[in-house]
DNA sequence: CGCAGCGCCTGAAGGC
DNA sequence: TGCCTTCAGGCGCTGC
């Protein structure tokens, strides 16, 4: 993406009027100085000291144009002086494009209280678990609010409690626990992104290359299945909203002296 | 102030 | 067969 864009200068500019999109249009005739990426945010820098900020959501595809450019759910198209073209394709419109000036995102507030990135060093257990430590709400919770750690959304953060061992509604960690959930949040996003990401349902547009990272999970979307650990059928729940898999032999809920966990069949019916 | 829960949005899948 | 309901989820927002 950064090596079709870099240097060059919007000559066409069309966005969806949808207000999640519609600032797409005002990049017109600015030239990108900088592609960043933070988190699940794409950050292009403007030679005008603005940044377009663009979030995929779910559903989110940005990808160069082929010769023939796909109208249906099409969010975005910038064309730059060299004739590349950009395309915003999402159906479901949970993405975003947003036009700040330079480093200010107080209209971001995920962007602007991001967490670190997993795969850089100052990602450190140390740091992560004084992090986790600041709030009693459940771990899933903290792994989804990007405020902790950036990048790990539902897929990754079942794969990653799982790996730890870690019951989802947990919500305070010991020393080892931390270590054993840093570790598995590494793993996870690097072998998503070994394997070029998950694709689960086919929302992608002709010539959008798939991932095949759906191929190695080991707990999301396998509720019902054997754990692979232990052989236990995996659980499914919902925590913070989100449809949510466990091994309720290898994630265990703790009952803590505070009794602010209970460790009874807090598992969903079905 | 922190956090749980809701709404956005569309297409796929399941039920009757 | 076809209509209707449910589900999927990132994140901004609201309200407790």
């Amino acid at each position: 993406m950064t090596s079709h864009v870099l240097g060059k200068v919007v000559t066409s500019a069309w966005s969806d009027p949808h207000p999640r999109f519609s600032d797409g249009e005002q990049v017109l005739g600015r030239r990108v100085e900088a592609v960043v990426r933070r988190g699940k945010y794409l950050l292009l820098s403007l030679d005008d000291g603005t940044e377009m900020v663009v979030h995929l959501g779910m559903t989110g595809v940005l990808q160069v144009a082929g010769p023939e450019i796909v109208e249906r759910h099409l969010r975005g198209r910038w064309e730059f002086d060299d004739g590349t073209v950009l395309v915003l394709h999402d159906p479901r419109k949970f993405g975003r494009v947003t036009l700040v000036r330079a480093g200010e995102y107080e209209d971001l507030p995920t962007l602007s209280e991001l967490g670190p990135e997993p795969l850089e060093e100052d990602f450190t257990p140390e740091g992560f678990g004084e992090a986790l430590g600041k709030s009693r709400a459940n771990v899933k919770s903290k792994l989804l609010s990007q405020r902790i750690v950036a990048g790990v959304g539902n897929i990754y953060a079942d794969e990653a409690l799982w790996a730890a061992r870690i019951h989802p509604q947990a919500s305070s960690l010991g020393t080892d626990e931390v270590e054993r959930l840093h570790r598995a949040v590494r793993d996870a996003l690097e072998s998503g992104i070994e394997r070029r990401g998950t694709t689960l349902r086919d929302y992608r547009t002709a010539d959008g290359t798939s991932g095949e990272n759906q191929h190695s999970l080991l707990c999301y979307g396998r509720a019902g299945e054997p754990c692979s650990r232990c052989g236990t059928l995996l659980v499914s729940s919902r925590v913070a909203g989100r449809g949510t898999t466990h091994c309720p032999a290898c994630q265990v809920l703790r009952t803590r002296a505070g009794g602010d966990e209970v460790a009874t069949s807090e598992e969903a019916p079905e």
